[in-house]
DNA sequence: TTAAACTTTCAGAAATTACTGAAACTTCAG
DNA sequence: CTGAAGTTTCAGTAATTTCTGAAAGTTTAA
């Protein structure tokens, strides 16, 4: 596992950038390690080319493994655990929206939900509730459309995002039809 | 400045999920208390009422202002500083959002440009060149798609929105009207 | 069984990030 | 000017997060 800087550069990146996309640095790492190889590839391996402990790759794996980001193979007559990224990276892409919008969105949600239940108590807390409901009300907004838009699927959101702004004028064109009759 | 449990618990969720939303804890129970309160307030009353040093307050709101979040007031007469949330909570989210995609996407948007100049120089870096273009594309798309989506403005995308997954069907109805010669 | 080959765990160390509070700075009324 | 009322900065400390490496755990071949 000897590393080009070219490759070098890209891992290096995604570990300093991982911390801004949910995760630390060495799971960063791992990730852009393993999307980059060909073949599937050992914790030593990972150890070895990223030049951290072993004990700490064991923990970003676990990590990514709970982020559905790694696939455990086994070489037949080996003992030895290889790991390849999961699926494509589109794929990739989608469970870390699922994971992140589990994380950034459902713990605020449901206590707006539990919050917005109380009956206010005075002047101040009628105003706050408003408020709350209405960052309830997008975040709702925002977690189911996104889930529904995964649902999907690759090539029907592919065509959505090559429309672009041009929605718009799909949207203004299914008002007319539908107001016609 | 006086905290009901209700508010208070509000706003230290907010503090909690500050770091799963780009910032820090005191930025998110900043902003959390701006949006709850009715009128401007100033940097003590915020200091005050976070039970929080003072200077940490004032580099919260510089943070908060980088951001665009918050506004500054001033009222006649007086020489203190009032803030508050700037703008609506759509208008407030579409910053938050615009914002992190500048800081998660944008760098390593730009790094992968720079890897996809150069010639790989080995069967390894051409294989991994394969990946990164596959990255780069899906990140460009999501970021142009998100960027235009945001210019759709507020009722449009309310209407797609709540369109969810029937999107499907309306792209098929395009489909459909285009292909009729 | 035993032991070799491998993996995971976790206590403590290291690194990073956030916070405090005092000093420095700014602004303005008198 | 001067100083009172305000704000910002930043060195040092506190809190949090990440990483190491040794010990404990697991699996399988013989």
């Amino acid at each position: 596992m000897q590393l080009t800087p070219m490759l070098e550069s890209f891992i290096m990146h995604f570990g300093e950038m991982g911390s801004r996309w949910g995760f630390n640095r060495t799971v960063g790492q791992i990730v852009a390690l393993l999307v980059i190889s060909e073949e599937p590839i050992t914790a030593n391996d990972i150890a070895d080319a990223l030049r951290i402990s072993r004990g700490n790759v064991s923990m970003g794996l676990k990590e990514l493994q709970a982020w559905r980001l790694v696939q455990l193979q086994h070489k037949p007559g080996e003992r030895k655990e290889y790991f390849q990224a999961s699926g494509s990276i589109w794929e990739m892409a989608n469970r870390v929206f699922e994971e992140r919008r589990k994380r950034e969105m459902d713990p605020t949600l449901s206590l707006l939900r539990d919050i917005l239940l109380d009956k206010p108590a005075n002047n101040a807390e009628q105003h706050a509730q408003l408020k709350l409901q209405e960052i309830h009300d997008l975040l709702e907004g925002i977690s189911k459309w996104s889930s529904e838009l995964q649902r999907l699927g690759p090539d029907k959101l592919n065509t959505l995002m090559k429309l672009g702004s041009g929605v718009g004028k799909v949207l203004d064109l299914k008002d007319k039809l539908l107001a016609k009759p």
